[in-house]
RNA sequence: GGUCUCGUGGCCGAGUGGCUAGGCAGUGGUCUGCAAAACCAUCCACAGCGGUUCGAAUCCGCUCGAGACCUCCA
């Protein structure tokens, strides 16, 4: 339980002995989403991931201090250059004001993450909210010899960042690289800049441009990778401890954030970056172009044309925590429908658990099966390891139950706080109450419709039973007899 | 074209030099009037070809295939 916990840092491509910088107060920044559209299958594994993540670190550490940007301003459609704000596009296409775009799709992101049962972070910043911060900062990395104005923009000139520092340490990269790579692509619309992979800081806005504020360069609006190294370093200080985000934004975005922290502090900025993978469809990678997206609502309605049915929100946290952070995850009804029957399967068990009677004295090692589960943990966030764990635990809930393992009232109390910490606490899965919320009217319904059944059932009375269960079928009630009498329970 | 990642049984998905991953499905049982649930047992595997090694799914090389990034994207 106390042993270390390692995590893959990208930044060195390895797996490294987590070092806080203060064990008291852990800082982690996570890229969040852009809100204008909503939350897809994509946003539900990159945020359940890295509510695994915050989970478990504050589990194991006193406090966590967990920051996520909105961001509500300055991504682009399409060429780094031209082409326009994806959230004012949205405003256009929808006929109303950028900002109640921003509104109407954050509710919606937390509405879904809610479903999900991701925790919330302690502070969600927008970008629009720190223009002054931003423009702070480019001034000061204009001071500093890292930036040019051109124009009303200002860009960030990697070359003379790169003299004493590496760009495309995090990414694999070297300028050199790039440029080779870039000699085989077309290159259009860059003549602004001195080098093509110099990056905007701030853009000189038209007067069409939706969302502009002033700045010493005249109007415009912030570029779109400073909005997460002025907030990140607002909240959490100029060096901190992780910062994560999905895959995709390994290049440029955070490479671009590194530069910027780096340039204008002189020192480290996040000590480990923790990316998490894509999400494919049927084998298929996810995109709009190729119209296979998925809602996180849509998946729990079932209304999507790919779905066969739906798909309840702890069903689909726990497909997601099957598979590890950092590999893909390939979505399918089949898929889903396992890990459906998994997740009740599992969740029956926790209610098995606390039927258990202690014995006098335990035949089980609680304390080795405990540490199976840290072990996964520790072991970069392995919530796929834990899972299968918390599999094997229901076969000695099974020994138990049939007498065939005793376990002490200590031991019995230890594991069902094992089980309740991992699966509430860490993996944060709760069971699913169903939504047909029983009165004491149909309480009292289904037992008299039982007890005839019973009586049926003592004169060997088949035929009614079945009809009795049959019935009470059609209408998504489902009767099971148990060695003490018959149960029932919504399909 | 460049950089990087990956290819595991019917499906999903861990692991990573020698020891059963796990889930779902299948099969055979136990229980039950039957069914369901639960439990027990069990089949099916590491893309291909070379190499290193006493031993490789795991390391190295090549081939084939998939994906990410190089342009906004979780």
């Amino acid at each position: 339980m106390n042993s270390d916990l390692v995590l893959y840092n990208t930044l060195s491509r390895e797996k490294e002995v987590f070092k806080p910088i203060d064990p008291n107060v852990i800082g982690m920044y996570v890229c969040g989403p852009t809100v204008y559209g909503d939350a897809h299958l994509g946003h539900a594994k990159s945020y359940v991931s890295f509510d695994l993540i915050y989970r478990y670190l504050k589990h194991k550490f006193p406090r966590v201090k967990y920051v996520q940007n909105i961001t509500d301003v300055g991504h682009l459609t399409d060429d780094a250059d031209a082409g326009d704000d994806k959230i004012a596009k949205q405003s256009r296409l929808e006929k109303v004001d950028p900002m109640a775009i921003v509104e109407k799709y954050m509710h919606n992101y937390f509405r879904d993450m809610d479903a999900l049962n991701v925790e919330r972070a302690d502070i969600y910043p927008r970008p629009s909210g720190h223009i002054p911060e931003q423009i702070e900062n480019i001034e000061s990395l204009i001071e500093k010899g890292f930036a040019y104005v051109m124009n009303g923009s200002v860009y960030f000139d990697v070359a003379q960042y790169d003299k004493n520092h590496h760009y495309g340490k995090l990414s694999g990269r070297s300028i050199e690289e790039m440029l080779e790579g870039a000699a085989n692509r077309s290159l259009s619309s860059q003549s602004e800049k001195k080098n093509g992979f110099d990056f905007a800081l701030w853009k000189k806005a038209d007067e069409s441009h939706l969302m502009q504020w002033n700045s010493p360069w005249g109007k415009g609006y912030p570029g779109w990778h400073i909005e997460c190294t002025v907030m990140s370093q607002k909240y959490l200080g100029e060096n901190f401890d992780i910062h994560g985000g999905g895959l995709e934004n390994q290049f440029p975005h955070h490479e671009c954030e590194i530069a910027q922290a780096e340039a204008n502090t002189g020192k480290a900025f996040a000590n480990y970056w923790l990316h998490n993978n894509m999400v494919t469809i049927n084998g298929q990678k996810m995109g709009k172009s190729l119209g296979n997206g998925i809602f996180c609502a849509e998946l729990f309605s079932g209304d999507n044309f790919q779905l066969e049915r739906a798909y309840s929100p702890m069903t689909v946290r726990f497909f997601i925590l099957q598979s590890h952070y950092r590999s893909t995850l390939d979505f399918s009804n089949d898929a889903l429908e396992a890990a459906s029957k998994g997740f009740d399967r599992l969740s029956k068990g926790l209610a098995r658990l606390e039927q258990l009677k202690p014995s006098s004295e335990s035949s089980i090692n609680v304390s080795d099966f405990e540490k199976g589960l840290y072990a996964a943990m520790n072991d970069d966030f392995n919530s796929p390891i834990a899972i299968s764990k918390l599999f094997d635990g229901l076969k000695m809930i099974a020994a138990l139950e049939k007498g065939e393992a005793k376990v002490s009232a200590d031991d019995l109390k230890h594991l069902k706080t094992v089980y309740h910490t991992f699966f509430f606490d860490i993996l944060g899965l709760k069971l699913e109450l169903d939504d047909r919320q029983s009165n004491d009217i149909t309480e009292h319904l289904m037992q008299l419709i039982l007890d005839f059944r019973a009586a049926a059932k003592a004169e060997k009375n088949y035929a009614s039973a079945d009809k009795i269960r049959d019935k009470l079928k059609e209408i998504n009630i489902v009767v099971k007899d148990g060695k003490d009498g018959a149960e029932w329970s919504y399909e």
